[in-house]
DNA sequence: TCTGGGGTCCTGTGCCGC
DNA sequence: TCTGGCGGCACAGGACCC
């Protein structure tokens, strides 16, 4: 059996641990540049604030309501799902963490447990040690236990948030409960393309021949398909290396200078080459992009990205650096207000076992100066910038309605009088 | 005025070499 | 030497997830 546990309205309960006045309350937390809701309480779901939607939208709903407005403060809830996760891997050993808020465990050798119980028990400790409320959905495969945490969420009353499907009637009356598009896998495109052919619900979908899902959809559906029969087709995938680590970012005000974008750009290439260190890992390509606002029909568009394929594998500053900026400035037009821009980097290997190049290899200093650099970076905050960074950097994520670092800054913990 | 970021995976297209 | 078919690859774009 697989089990999936998921944080309540994850963000939003973070940030009730550290302010308990707003419980009860209806409140919002908000992506970056404070543009989009992205995690609702209870009372702000009801109220129709909608996942996703820009927040200058709603403002009449949410001031008329008194709704509570954050920035996301992310520190915080890695913190705190640092926390959860640990928790939950005191109880079962076979666990992946599949996003910040969620986790999928396996039961196995579990046969002789009361697994409502230890679900129970489970998710009471949770609560009890970070102060988040989870649910649980328990299934003999992972996509239906994606159903079964929904049922434990929808009908907190009768699940106390936790449900296990396990049997040929809850299974089928669960398919056709659900819509298409609250399958895991099944998006709004997918969806209303079945929805089309005669799909009302999940049910549906699992009726359709498997030849002419494999055939018309792809092989990812059937996969979904079979998981939804009961046959277990995905199993826990634990150890996660990355493909790929991007640095993308909306820019508060639209940026139509090319040394001003060149700027950002460059910073979000050091990001990215930080974060390969990190992990001790190098890249092999780099895809640079540059992006107009889409949501401003009035003015002239441009979207382009550039793929780099770097000489040799690296993970230095200086080396990538360069390239993104050569990128950005092969790209740039001029009279365009961009929006958006990021750094991507894939094709990764580990740094200690990788393929050296015949004529050309990175330069052997590179290695150490990066190590001290993050040394000092880490030790003393950012004070080693490259000099085309903007030093007195002025741009600022927007960020008005963010709460304290309660868990990572010794200035921000709670004092206790 | 104001519309997120970080991932994975798949597909279509164009090019190249066999 | 030319041509068509085909597989492999790179790349752009899109769908999906949280």
């Amino acid at each position: 059996m697989f089990a999936l546990i998921d944080c309540n309205n994850f963000y939003v309960s973070c940030e009730r641990v550290f302010n308990p006045s707003l419980n009860g309350k209806p409140v919002v937390v908000l992506s970056n540049n404070d543009g989009c809701a992205i995690s609702r309480s209870d009372e702000a779901k009801k109220l129709g604030v909608p996942m996703g939607a820009p927040v200058f939208k709603y403002k009449s709903i949410i001031n008329q309501h008194n709704v509570v407005v954050l920035s996301s403060n992310y520190p915080l809830y890695a913190d705190m799902s640092h926390r959860v996760m640990t928790t939950i891997s005191k109880f079962i050993p076979d666990i992946e963490i599949y996003s910040i808020d969620e986790a999928f465990l396996k039961f196995e050798g579990y046969e002789n447990y009361d697994l409502f119980s230890y679900a129970s028990k489970m998710r009471n400790t949770i609560l009890k040690w970070t102060g988040i409320p989870t649910s649980v959905g328990i299934a003999p495969t992972k996509s239906l236990a994606k159903i079964s945490n929904k049922i434990a969420r929808k009908f907190p009353s009768q699940t106390k948030h936790v449900y296990i499907l396990d049997t040929d009637y809850k299974r089928s009356k669960a398919l056709n409960y659900f819509p298409l598009n609250d399958i895991w896998g099944i998006g709004r495109r997918l969806s209303k393309r079945l929805q089309n052919i005669g799909c009302k619900n999940a049910s549906d979908f699992v009726n359709l021949p498997e030849q002419w899902v494999k055939s018309n959809l792809s092989i990812v559906e059937l996969k979904i398909q079979q998981e939804l029969k009961g046959i277990s087709n995905l199993d826990l995938d634990s150890l996660k290396i990355k493909k790929s680590i991007a640095t993308t970012r909306s820019f508060e005000k639209p940026v139509s200078n090319l040394s001003k974008l060149k700027e950002r750009v460059s910073t979000f290439s050091l990001s990215c080459a930080e974060k390969l260190r990190r992990q001790n890992s190098l890249c092999n390509i780099m895809i640079v992009f540059i992006r107009s606002n889409y949501f401003r029909k009035d003015l002239k568009q441009h979207s382009c990205s550039r793929v780099v394929t770097l000489p040799y594998p690296t993970n230095s500053s200086f080396v990538l650096n360069n390239y993104a900026l050569k990128a950005v400035e092969n790209m740039f037009q001029d009279k365009i207000y961009y929006k958006k821009a990021g750094v991507i980097v894939t094709s990764l290997v580990p740094n200690n076992s990788y393929q050296l190049g015949i004529f050309e290899n990175e330069d052997y200093r590179h290695k150490s100066l990066m190590k001290t650099m993050d040394y000092i970076n880490s030790k003393y905050g950012e004070k080693i910038k490259l000099a085309n960074q903007d030093l007195k950097r002025k741009w600022k994520m927007k960020q008005e309605f963010l709460s304290p670092c309660y868990t990572t800054r010794m200035d921000d913990i709670i004092k206790i009088k």
